[in-house]
DNA sequence: TTATTTTATATGTATATACATCTATTTATG
DNA sequence: CATAAATAGATGTATATACATATAAAATAA
């Protein structure tokens, strides 16, 4: 829409309408900023009910954020979060229940992840020596340098588009942990 | 475990280990606090990085304190919001994309969860009469039924189970759209 | 030592996410 | 009006979640 010099002196209703979807229109570009705007609702019950409908939409707005930069690796969230896991303890072996027990979303089904990640040799599994149960898995050097690359990436957009101060970030690291206490 | 007084009394380091492990296990099974704790892990970049990875544990958390309720009713966390939608408008009919305008994992694929609902007659669904592409949805009463009960049963799980006090949850909600806004 | 129980992992099923593509309408344009 | 473009939704695919069940190895008990 381009504001001619006739459009700016016109006065009619039907004008005025356009100019705010216009704005609107740019202010979602910018920035989704409130969540009664990203779920259209502003009818909760409680702060604590707000909150946390708040946090599921946080966790998956930052989420989307990450899958976006992973495709472009070959990679998902969850196979990501399995060689960030493997990087911590490499070059020493881990099981899968010890990956699982590492994982943010405890009900992932690990040896599963794991399937995928050896398809593409990020990783390499064998049958425990000392276990026989056990499946170890270390990463290969393929996955070392996915990982390595994915992380750079992963920085460089929370830096760009996470904006909250160290002090905040506390602060809500304090309330989230608030959240999850019972007593 | 029992604690007889013969152990009591011991001091092998065997013995000491062994009540240890207790302790931690009562621990976990009243609340798991720390995000430590929950991922093993305690090297982060920064306070942002653990804050990013500290709302998608508490996401994970939440979720799946419903999801073990509403099992009992059949239905899953996506049905509910789906359920919990309509019932905003309702009697109102709605368009599937209005729906999906108002979930909060923007990515879910509402004609399926749609398609479950009318499977399981919780909702009524038919072309739309103004726009022929549209499909409307509008909750049945064995929806009403089941959403109600189910909602009643999950407010008093968050009762429960969610310790934040009021005004924490206001700065919470606050943090967490600082979080989600760059400038 | 053998049988039982537990543990580690694999596998199966229903549903969901994330996204691409297809189809039927509706709206816009020549 | 006819054709092109846009829109709403359906459908297909790979991967994931959530959970049940199966299998094999290890630990424990009888």
């Amino acid at each position: 829409m381009v504001l001619s010099p006739q459009l700016l002196n016109s006065s009619s209703a039907a004008w005025t309408t356009k100019i705010n979807l216009e704005i609107r229109c740019i202010y979602i570009n910018i920035c989704i900023v409130k969540l009664e705007d990203a779920i259209k609702s502003n009818k909760f019950k409680s702060e604590t009910q707000k909150a946390g409908l708040n946090v599921l939409y946080t966790a998956w707005w930052l989420k989307t954020l990450s899958v976006k930069e992973l495709k472009t690796f070959g990679i998902t969230h969850e196979q990501y979060n399995v060689l960030r896991i493997l990087k911590g303890k490499h070059p020493e072996l881990m099981c899968v229940k010890d990956i699982a027990s590492r994982m943010i979303e405890k009900s992932s089904n690990v040896p599963r992840i794991v399937d995928r990640l050896e398809i593409k040799k990020f990783i390499k599994r064998t049958q425990g020596e000392i276990d026989g149960r056990q499946t170890v898995v270390t990463l290969t050097e393929k996955g070392i340098d996915v990982l390595a690359k994915a992380t750079i990436k992963l920085d460089a957009i929370s830096e760009k588009s996470v904006a909250i101060t160290n002090e905040d970030a506390m602060l809500l690291n304090t309330l989230l942990e608030k959240f999850r206490t019972k007593e």
